[in-house]
DNA sequence: GCTTGACTTTGACGTTGCGTCAAACCCGCA
DNA sequence: TGCGGGTTTGACGCAACGTCAAAGTCAAGC
């Protein structure tokens, strides 16, 4: 019989641990003195503990190895349980490697520009929304420009503040035209069908804003021009992380546009839908 | 301004979290109403909370975010940061690697033998240790156990208690050579340079078993005969876990042997070197 | 103006597997 | 009969929140 300390001398772990495992139920000392209270362990005892170990390194926690030493059905429940760990630790070392490309792109990104500002690259899911919008094709940025500004005027005026939410432009660029294909308007707090009619006879209709699962998004105060150097950022981001876009990519204006035309206070979000590329 | 649950809601997490923010420091509401308490956030602080997260996702702690959020010094540091953390992933991937390799495999033995005992390896490191012991090959192995029963009951007659420790064999089988040569003897609680005589004329000489760092181990009850079984079992796990062995195996007698000779009731502990093969 | 239901506040405990004190005993050796 | 090292129980700490609970607040509908 071998005292606490020599014991787990012995086994190599802490006596702290033989303790912890013995309160559990796990590894009950073979004999424990009435009078002291001092904890006596048989060599015999090793192999339990060293069944508890195993199963440690396998990943499994000490609530779930309790069951497992009563050697009554552990062969399939064990089997069960593994299939079950390997999976959750094949996950896990998915993420980690993703976060280990994230590490490392980052510090790629140091290295290439020295900032560290405007990279703030997150994640996100997106719910569905109903949305009032104009679809047509912009032959260049100053004409996009001049609708958005059009819209969010206009739109602020006519849209009920309880029923409008936030100015959004949804850019279909598929193919590499030359023209912008944009689709400008409000999401809206609840459903609602009717149409909106702006100066110069433009018509905003009802129509739904998709849902997206992941959503690459990063926010940029300032100016359209200056947005655009944002979408590299974000391109730049999605390729090295192993992603790749899954849709058109939104703006959103998180603030209202107060301020001159121009949007140079504004807050604007620019969201890429995205899926991991296996 | 929005509300605790809103800008919750914009930035996809919880409202718990942001208190919890709030009260590291890291993300102070830009107003909080005197009279209830309310904390009210502006869209403005989005850009910053996005910064928390992104850094988060890369493995910071909480802790190590704060000092990062002044834009002072940050560039640097956020390199010297980030690299350190890119190694301890990188180890950790490892270890999760060799994680699920362990499970992969024990999963395996379970489908080949469907039993679940007596495959409890498990990796220790072992102290130098003073060894008195005798040297020689062996034709056979009933005449090895011949031998090692001689130095058991001659070597606990004559060893003090208080000096002798263990009972431990040595296999040195570089090559695979017919003959076993082992080395028998008992480690020693201090060290000692005294030979000790046995019947038969055999002698102990003092030695050291030096340390090793890595051993893989198994304890097995019963005799040579069936640990043989055993030294199959450590093998296909060390094979499995992308280990090799690295030096002589050992048998260490983790009870004093006293019954009658075969050594039926003995514990013994079979042991060997190993290291990762990349 | 009042009711009501959704929201917010602080505070506390739980999570996982022990590490690390602290204060009070205990053991075996000289 | 000391004494130095081991042992006991008990408590707190960790990392980043999740999850109640009780009490106070807000805003919309009547």
């Amino acid at each position: 019989m071998f005292r606490i300390g020599e014991f787990a001398q012995i086994a190599q772990v802490s006596a702290r641990q033989l303790r912890f495992y013995d309160q559990l139920g796990l590894l009950q000392p073979a004999h424990i003195d009435r009078e002291t209270g001092y904890r006596y362990y048989s060599i015999r005892q090793l192999p339990r503990l060293n069944s508890i170990l195993a199963l440690k390194e396998l990943g499994l926690t000490l609530e779930q190895i309790g069951p497992l030493l009563k050697d009554s059905i552990s062969a399939t429940e064990l089997r069960a349980m593994l299939t079950l760990k390997r999976a959750e630790v094949e996950r896990s070392l998915h993420e980690q490697q993703a976060q280990l490309r994230h590490i490392e792109s980052r510090i790629a990104q140091i290295d290439r520009h020295g900032g560290t500002e405007g990279f703030d690259v997150i994640l996100k899911s997106v719910e569905p929304a109903p949305f009032l919008s104009l679809h047509c094709a912009y032959a260049d940025m100053d004409e996009a420009v001049r609708m958005i500004s059009l819209v969010a005027e206009d739109g602020a005026r006519q849209i009920k503040p309880a029923l409008r939410d936030k100015l959004i432009v949804v850019a279909r660029n598929d193919r590499d035209d030359e023209k912008l294909d944009l689709e400008i308007g409000f999401s809206l707090t609840r459903p609602s069908n009717a149409a909106v009619r702006l100066r110069g006879d433009y018509l905003l209709r009802a129509s739904e804003l998709p849902a997206v699962e992941t959503m690459a998004t990063i926010v940029r105060p300032g100016t359209n021009l200056e947005s655009h150097t944002s979408f590299g950022a974000v391109g730049t981001w999605i390729e090295a992380n192993h992603y790749q876009i899954a849709g058109p990519c939104r703006e959103v204006f998180l603030e209202p546009i107060t301020g001159p035309p121009g949007f140079e206070g504004a807050l604007v979000e620019i969201q890429f839908p995205v899926r991991q590329v296996a």
